[in-house]
DNA sequence: CCACTTATAGACCGATCGGTCCAATCGCAC
DNA sequence: GTGCGATTGGACCGATCGGTCTATAAGTGG
């Protein structure tokens, strides 16, 4: 396997785990067997360790979801016939998973308290989410972009835990729901 | 110490951890340090570990939180103001400790994939306010109280995760201007 | 004041944690 | 093919993990 093959498997794997059980709740050899690699790959390719890999897999992670954003956004005729579009592509994720995973940008958050960096990454990764919904509100003749892109984040964010704890798509169904003036 | 008192201070310090770095990132050491308490106490009254003490808490900030909801939505004459009562209260306690927790019960969900008992509890307290906040828009007669309920619960959450982690009590502020028609 | 239950105190256990280190192996330039 | 840096494989480390166990202290009814 060369060098950025390796170094995607870890990013890759981790993130997963990362999501499922949270920053604390994953071992490096729990990642190192999933990924089928030894701990000499991991400090090699990251040399800070397990923060510079969670690191790594939050960015990645969200540059994901944000190509996600962008996608779904980009078709939009207005900004709240995106909103729904991103709730519909949501639950329908949902469906075809068959499973809820949580976000998995939020997942490192938790870990914040022990390593400050990795909350100012979150925090990071989360405006640009933000800017990139305000980017589209403003594209789109919005009148207030900036409070809708917070406004969508929040309720977004907000259906996704709901989703998470229920395993199940109804509360991005509800919110697309709400959206159409239901 | 008596029973009850040493029993209750177990669950608070462990909410308290584990609202601020989650189940895995709390080791008992650090609980029973916080807690001067040593470790036959906290397995004399929790005989289940750290999975039946976590339970505990999960259910006593559950409870907690609902106890709030039902205080500032009892004072309401429409749904939608105790709605905004809610969120300039949650944003006040922000402004008041100056420093955000997590939910204290969504921490505890990320433990799920070991722990499935924990699953069921966090998604019980979660049934729970939900309940109570559709108990109360029917009260105020509201059209569609479970509707409204759910999609209120959503918006909450959302608003405390970007609280959370902007560690501002923003995200509450702009919920509660969207519900004044803002 | 004693017997007995309740509760605390903390030593100890094997397992696992994140991290270090170096030998073996790989891929490519020459 | 030979030499050499890039990369992998994995043994090993001290610290900490959740959990068990026993001895002691505190409280209580007789």
């Amino acid at each position: 396997m060369n060098q950025a093959a390796t170094r995607d498997t870890l990013i890759r794997t981790a993130s997963t785990l990362f999501r499922q059980k949270g920053y604390s709740g994953v071992g490096l050899s729990e990642i190192l067997t999933a990924a089928e690699l030894p701990k000499g790959s991991l400090y090699y390719h990251f040399p800070g360790g397990k923060r510079e890999l969670a690191d790594a897999a939050t960015r990645w992670a969200g540059e994901r979801i944000e190509a996600m954003l962008e996608g779904e956004l980009a078709q939009a005729t207005d900004f709240n016939a995106g909103a729904i579009a991103l709730c519909d592509a949501l639950a329908k994720a949902v469906t075809r998973k068959n499973t809820v995973s949580a976000c998995p940008v939020f997942s490192i958050l938790q870990a914040a308290p022990s390593e400050p960096a990795l909350r100012e990454t979150v925090h990071a990764v989360y405006g640009s989410w933000t800017d990139c919904l305000c980017r589209h509100a403003a594209r789109l003749n919005h009148p207030a972009p900036a409070r809708a892109a917070s406004l969508l984040h929040q309720r977004l964010q907000g259906a996704w835990i709901l989703a998470y704890s229920a395993q199940s798509d109804a509360p991005f169904r509800d919110l697309a729901e709400d959206l159409r003036g239901g």
